[in-house]
DNA sequence: CTCCTTGTGTAGTGGTCGCTAAAGAAATAG
DNA sequence: CTATTTCTTTAGCGACCACTACACAAGGAG
């Protein structure tokens, strides 16, 4: 057995290579990201793009894990641990407006828009970021519920709209900051959309 | 003068085909849609499309113009006449309810997210939806401000912010209804997005 | 009828798409 | 050293891209 790898080591740092492909996807979608733009911007042969990353899907898909693990995060697995579901969700949208303005990267969600409308042929990049957004809903919904359940919204609240609203919120603000909003401005963006949370007494709405 | 075309007369309805195109590039956006595929769903040969449209820059402006005169409209133009701001806002987010899940069409808004994300070389796509959305953005915000002076918000009222806010929530609900959100869902979704409308008291916020 | 105009069908343009076969280069194993 | 493994380079695969040259068809004008 040996501690070092076999064969010919690799010339180029995979994980910057990553990189340039999340930025890539990002920027300008599944279809408008073609192997040659990012082997260009990677600064590689085809060949070697394969043998690390197997195809464009696959590239793509890893590139998706890479965002939502690093710059995407909005804090939404944490929702659970908040100390209230408005803190949690008024967290939540303040992450996305300062991750959807980060300088040095494109504006917007990488999930949001990064393949919303493809080719019949590329629905698998479309089903990736849709399952995303279902998760980030359904985490959304389940502390709503919670929240329902311990008292901290009233009966009379919906969860699943509420949800539906700030999971809205969420990706429009998206497309705001694609439109060129500025941090400041979708922060202002979520505080405000904190206001229609519904208040604890019985007439709440 | 004739009354008449001179030439050979066209062997299929632009307009018919031009609904096609519509619907192809709302489905999958400008470049997930091919010349080819458009061609094939109008059932023309290419030079048929070329004559009669331009290009596919040309063809896709047309379709977004007859996407925004008809099933895209959203009653925007007519916030200024419209009883209050709120309501008015209120109107145009249940239109966009309605708008983005009508059966028979693609779910979302053609102008929300059609070419949100273009390869480089169709950067013009995705300029020709930032304008219409900028103007929708505009429109909102001029309608808010008349709102303040009116004294319908108050002064401690911000209308960039309140602009910002719902267009995201417009956009948004374009993104929802493409993961599959019913009418019903969008439209309390609507409802909710106005639970944070100030107050007309002087400690509104 | 002939002339002119305009649309259609066939066939194809050069270029790019995602992807890969083949051969050589650079490392370890023995 | 040789053998093996793995990556890189070159070159190119067939298919598709947006688009068009060209011959012909179908109408009105005279």
């Amino acid at each position: 057995m040996s501690t070092k790898a076999r064969g010919r080591p690799r010339g180029f740092d995979r994980d910057r290579a990553l990189e340039t492909a999340m930025a890539m996807f990002w920027r300008h979608g599944y279809d408008g990201t073609s192997v040659a733009d990012l082997t260009r911007a990677m600064g590689i042969a085809a060949p070697s793009l394969y043998a690390a990353f197997g195809s464009k899907q696959e590239l793509y898909r890893e590139s998706l894990q890479l965002y939502v693990r690093t710059l995407g995060r909005l804090g939404v697995a944490n929702l659970g641990s908040a100390a209230s579901a408005r803190d949690g969700v008024h967290a939540v949208l303040r992450a996305a407006a300062e991750a959807f303005t980060r300088p040095g990267f494109p504006p917007g969600c990488m999930v949001g828009i990064g393949s919303l409308r493809c080719a019949e042929d590329n629905r698998v990049a479309e089903e990736a970021t849709t399952e995303l957004r279902s998760a980030t809903h359904a985490m959304l919904l389940a502390r709503l519920r919670q929240a329902q359940a311990d008292g901290e919204l009233p009966e009379s609240a919906d969860p699943t709209a509420m949800a539906d609203l700030y999971a809205a919120v969420l990706e429009g603000m998206s497309v705001v900051a694609t439109d060129g909003a500025t941090r400041t401005r979708l922060l202002a963006t979520a505080d405000l959309a904190m206001a229609g949370w519904p208040s604890p007494g019985p007439a709440a709405r």
